[in-house]
DNA sequence: CAGATGAACTTGATATATTAATTATTAATA
DNA sequence: TATTAATAATTAATATATCAAGTTCATCTG
């Protein structure tokens, strides 16, 4: 039952051993996401666009012709507002987003993907869903439900 | 086996079905690492210090009276040596750390943990440890190591 | 032993994360 | 209706991540 020497140990050359089960599994589980991080990271920048980018213009092009308001992608991503508006900034300098101040409330503003941002999204479509694939090979079928079982658990 | 209404489709709003096992588990993954990372953030900033410089000052500890070379410290972290060098300033201005010039080989520079930094990351143990048990009582002991079997294979 | 090579960092520039403080508008209320 | 409160965004400031370039020093080669 012991966690002096396991793989995760040697692979961060801890010193001292994890003092229980949970550390060890909270550690790996951050460990394991930047490897699959990586995997993404690598897959998006073909495109010339980050991760964040990339999923901010997931949601848009998941949203409708008139885009969301900048607090609603926020939310979306479980993220704060002030990162999005510059990230918005960014993706409309690359013509990739367009805003929109709303008329009727003249405080909200509607961002949008646009044609070209659906190209580029478009074309990782593959690359990402293949990302996915090849990070979680080691785990067949079952096993990936179970995973996944066990990560709903931990954030519900 | 569909993947079209899954917990986690409808906790990021998603409009489209997962496109496959793999890819809800790499995201399930990756919004449940952020979930851990919020609560070991909350537990570090009751001391003044982030994530990322409580996880070097613990690597510090772990490392004898004269510390490490900035590059050794980047290896253990899987990080890149710019943001070991800034972060060690910032550790440094706090006066948690320490920069001494190897006299042998005047390239290297060993970043030692000081007496106060000691003090600051003993007083995170016992929190630390507890965010970890918190993020994971949903999982039995088992369970646990079951998902940690699965994390190494991920990352093997 | 002079010059090339490589190692160990450091610096600079851009992108992101996060908290706090501001601005612009709209809604509520005295 | 004049204020005040609440929303929706943006701006500012600090920390981090990452890539590219530059610096200092040690070592290897001819």
């Amino acid at each position: 039952m012991s966690t002096i020497d396991s793989a995760l140990a040697r692979e961060i050359k801890q010193t001292k051993p994890f003092r229980s089960v949970s550390e060890e599994a909270a550690i790996g589980l951050m460990l394991t996401a930047d490897v699959i991080r990586r995997g993404f990271n690598a897959a998006v920048e073909s495109e010339g666009i980050t991760l964040p980018q990339y999923n901010v213009l997931r949601i848009l092009r998941g949203a409708g012709e008139r885009g969301l308001p900048t607090l609603e992608i926020a939310d979306r991503l479980v993220e704060h507002a002030p990162g999005i508006t510059r990230m918005i900034d960014r993706l409309i300098a690359k013509k990739l987003a367009a805003r929109d101040r709303c008329a009727e409330d003249r405080r909200i503003v509607y961002c949008a993907i646009t044609g070209e941002g659906r190209k580029v999204i478009g074309r990782l479509d593959d690359p990402m869903l293949h990302a996915c694939r090849a990070a979680l090979v080691p785990l067949d079928r079952g096993e990936q439900r179970t995973l996944m079982a066990m990560l709903d658990a931990i954030r519900a």
